[in-house]
RNA sequence: CGGGAAGUGGCGCAGUUUGGCAGCGCGCUGCGUUCGGGACGCAGAGGCCGGGGGUUCAAAUCCCCCCUUCCCGACCA
């Protein structure tokens, strides 16, 4: 019998969510408030995924590049909305060297300051456009309530920060990246998002268009999962950056940011996951394979090893990432369990039995069950069976989502579907933030996408039944 | 930042009410038996009881301050 079992998901689901990031070794708290250590099998999940992201920047012409942590805090103040949003979770370093700070530096908590205020030297003509840099960093913002993960205090990130010389290169820039999120969500991550525009209130400090990517979690909970933001002039004016065009008149730089952050780490677990612990898409899991030797005599242990180093080395050589699981302390049953908990899509047993039938037994994580393979059909499977795991996730997870979207005909549909049953609620709205204001204070729910092309709904709104402009996806999120 | 709960070997907890030798389970180390769904025996190691101050002959236990975590709100990737 099983000890030390997980808490069920649906009975305790933020219980469930920490007990799985602790126990399968992804990260736990630091010392500091709200910060996180993560760990190695964490981490190599978040290296999966910067490697699909940073694969697609270069691809869409992008470099990296890195900016300093710490800049002045007088650099903040000048775009009006930006500070305004910032302000309150902005970490301040006030001494340095043993002594008072004579200017206070602030911790990045997003770095379109720090970036457009040198952006300013690095473009005087249209042939300097367009700028498309990003970098790879960590952020701080001081938030009231943290969870691994999901709100940290501090966080990894990737931000992408253009200029462009046109307002509809710019668009296009913000709106080619939020593609690449959907793609790398869904086909990476095996996550199916919802892709559309942010209401005003639900903007990005200083941006004119905000275009997220939303998920859906188990317990019926929205996830955003990256965002991409048109910043129109805003950030050129505050930090004068200005260009000389082609019909050389003195213009203002067009901007876009875009991140996605190591948040997407919890979302793949609570997307996934199940009561046995994690489910890993095998594009991105660290260990898309284990394979568990088993053996009850020494006699025995000779071929059964013999057979998982040869299935190991085949599989390396189709590219498979395979690990043999030899710990001599543990028991198979313990073992099986374990990488269970991990999430590793396929476990390949081997063990006296199957040496003598030349087979091996394959346990699958993502649908459940075992089936005898040969050897020799197995190593030529695998990279397919991966394929079609990868394939069977993502569809798990859709199905999932779209029995979780939902339209509302009225204001009571739309109040009693988010609270009673979660998920996304679809309802027709006016536009206004009076009837945005009033769902959110008797739901808890915000508007989580609008559509990307602004649409007649041809009902009025569910709120307050003047003409709908569009419709707007509710949800409760994280 | 408001309301609630909690911090005791790596992890999970008891002990706090009523002050008096710091304990239990898991894990860890060694040896042996085991090994196809979370093994067992024997012998060990490991703790400034979150931090600081106070009360007391004596503090994990009582008082004050602070820090951190969890849950519920307000804020957000």
């Amino acid at each position: 019998m099983a000890k030390d079992q997980l808490p069920k998901q649906a009975e305790n689901f933020p219980a469930w969510y920490l007990e799985v990031v602790k126990r399968a070794g992804m990260a736990e708290h630091g010392p500091a408030r709200g910060s996180q250590i993560i760990k190695p099998y964490g981490f190599a999940l978040w290296e999966a995924v910067q490697r699909a992201l940073d694969d697609r920047f270069k691809a869409t012409g992008h470099e990296n590049v890195y900016f300093p942590l710490l800049f002045p805090e007088k650099l903040l103040a000048q775009e009006a909305d930006h500070v305004e949003g910032f302000a309150p979770q902005v970490a301040v370093v006030t001494r340095g060297g043993g002594e008072e700070l004579e200017e206070p530096l602030v911790i990045r908590p997003t770095s379109e300051v720090i970036m457009w205020s040198t952006y300013k030297n690095w473009i005087q003509s249209y042939r300097d456009l367009p700028l498309l840099l990003n970098q790879w960093c960590n952020v701080v913002r001081w938030e009231m309530r943290t969870r691994l993960f999901l709100r940290t205090s501090e966080f990894l990130w990737q931000e992408g920060h253009t200029a462009h010389s046109t307002e509809g290169e710019a668009v296009q820039e913000a709106l080619q990246m939020l593609e690449v999120y959907r793609e790398v969500a869904e086909d990476e991550l095996a996550i199916p998002v919802l892709t559309g525009r942010k209401s005003a209130s639900e903007r990005f400090p200083g941006a004119l268009e905000t275009y997220p990517i939303e998920a859906l979690m188990r317990d019926g909970k929205a996830l955003q999962a990256g965002t991409s933001h048109f910043l129109g002039q805003n950030f050129a004016k505050a930090y004068d950056v200005q260009f000389l065009s082609t019909h050389g008149e003195l213009e203002y730089a067009w901007a876009t940011s875009w991140g996605v952050s190591a948040r997407v780490v919890g979302g793949i677990i609570m997307t996934h996951g199940d009561d046995k612990g994690l489910r890993l898409p095998p594009r991105v899991a660290p260990v898309q394979i284990v394979i568990v030797p088993i053996y009850s005599s020494d006699e025995g242990k000779g071929g059964v090893l013999e057979l998982a180093a040869r299935v190991n080395e085949a599989l390396i050589g189709r590219s498979v990432r395979v690990k043999v699981d030899d710990r001599d302390q543990y028991r198979p049953g313990f073992k099986f369990a374990e990488w269970e908990l991990k999430g590793v899509p396929l476990r390949v047993e081997i063990g006296p039995r199957d040496v003598a039938a030349g087979q091996v037994t394959v346990a699958d994580r993502i649908n459940g069950g075992k089936k005898a393979y040969s050897a020799v059909s197995f190593i030529d499977e695998a990279p397919a069976l991966l394929k079609e795991l990868q394939r069977a996730l993502f569809a798990d997870a859709k199905a999932f989502r779209d029995a979780n979207l939902r339209e509302a005909a009225s204001f009571a549909e739309l109040r009693d579907g988010l609270r009673e049953h979660g998920g996304f609620w679809t309802a027709p709205w006016c536009g206004d933030f009076q009837c945005e204001q009033k769902v959110s204070a008797e739901t808890k729910a915000t508007i989580r996408v609008l559509p990307l092309v602004r649409e007649d709904p041809g009902a009025p709104c569910a709120v307050c039944g003047k003409p709908g402009v569009e419709r707007a996806t509710w949800a409760q999120s994280y």
